[in-house]
DNA sequence: CGTCTAACTGAACAATCGTTCAATTGCAAA
DNA sequence: TTTGCAATTGAACGATTGTTCAGTTAGACG
């Protein structure tokens, strides 16, 4: 029988992975031992693996996580209109997302060879998902008229680590907003692959 | 007396160099042993204390000399002519010595939290000054009337991070040439500073 | 040809690694 | 209040870590 809400297993769970990730995010996967996470945790490092099968799945969920809720929350945003406001919409939908998750992005492109190579396969696909959300939109803006591009998968990778290297350098107690941050990119964005 | 050109302490000590940057760029440097780095170079692990004092000055002097070589050639390239020209030049000189240093990349970008205060502090400021080629240029042309942003500091931050991105999908056995990704970057970062 | 020493080996060091598991704890259900 | 079991402890495991160093080797020099 289960334990009800409010024992242990419910607190120490997402204690586990909230640990894991700041420690990760910080120092690196490699660098970071089962013992840290659980001293951060308060707990003695067997304790954990109540809650992974290893340390390895411990980095795998924590990517896999936030694969997960990234493409939920693209599929629910909706974006629809023209080709120039779906591309806004993904401007501003991809720094709006990312920027709070400062720890995770830095896991989820940091850490990927530290994947065994199923794991690493399946985060690559969703990964893919992503991308390909941004190409396809740019194709119809091309077939539309409204973008011109020399190459469109190029493009899409350009535009894609133009808006991921954002969360390396951006603080949160920095001088700029947001708001501030989503205008100025989108700026970017609109005049690259304007026609 | 030191040994004559041709003794092994010339030909070990690259080796190890390169050992080194090839395992860390693959599995990362906490994952990589000192006794991987000698089995690839060929020798015990003892051997590399001769050509390193410890594992954290290898990672260090690995960083140090790809920034070292990067600012040089930099200032060997002798970028100059009006801001639009200038800009070309940077972009096309950046992609020019990125792309066949995949490793040395990756290295100098994902090491750099496995670095000491002091040593993260000397590349740092080598970063430091190279971005800053790039906002000058913007500044200029944007006193010139011939560019126009939002905001240069933050444009200077996204364009590198377009460029730099590069490096990290890129593959040269792939369907695209050096010169003409450099035409499409070219393209791209043209348009998204145009006045 | 014999000498010297840079280069390297191979073993050892204490520390730390991921992981396992019998024993203990403490709360919820009966 | 007693019972049952989820949650956790604490110790142990074999393996591996970075680093040191006395001893061996081999090639260039006098």
């Amino acid at each position: 029988m289960a334990r009800k809400q409010g024992s242990h297993s419910d607190i120490t769970g997402p204690k586990v992975q909230a640990a894991a990730l700041r420690l990760i995010a910080q120092h690196g996967f490699a660098a970071v031992s089962m013992r840290q996470i659980a001293a951060e945790v308060g707990v003695q490092a067997g304790a954990l693996y109540n809650y992974t099968p290893d340390k390895q799945s411990l980095l795998f969920e924590l990517m896999r996580s936030h694969m997960t809720d990234l493409l939920a929350a693209w599929d629910t945003a909706d974006i629809s209109g023209d080709p120039l406001a779906r591309l806004e919409g993904f401007t501003r939908f991809h720094i709006h997302f990312h920027l709070p998750r400062a720890d995770q992005v830095f896991v989820a492109y940091m850490e990927l060879r530290n994947l065994s190579p199923e794991n690493f396969a399946q985060i690559e696909a969703m990964r893919h998902r992503y991308e390909d959300a941004l190409e396809e939109i740019l194709r119809a803006g091309e077939a539309a008229g409204v973008f011109k591009m020399a190459d469109t998968r190029v493009t899409t990778m350009a535009l894609i680590g133009m808006l991921t290297g954002l969360s390396h350098w951006y603080r949160t107690d920095g001088r700029l907003e947001t708001a501030t941050i989503e205008a100025i990119y989108w700026d970017l964005v609109r005049k690259a692959v304007a026609a």
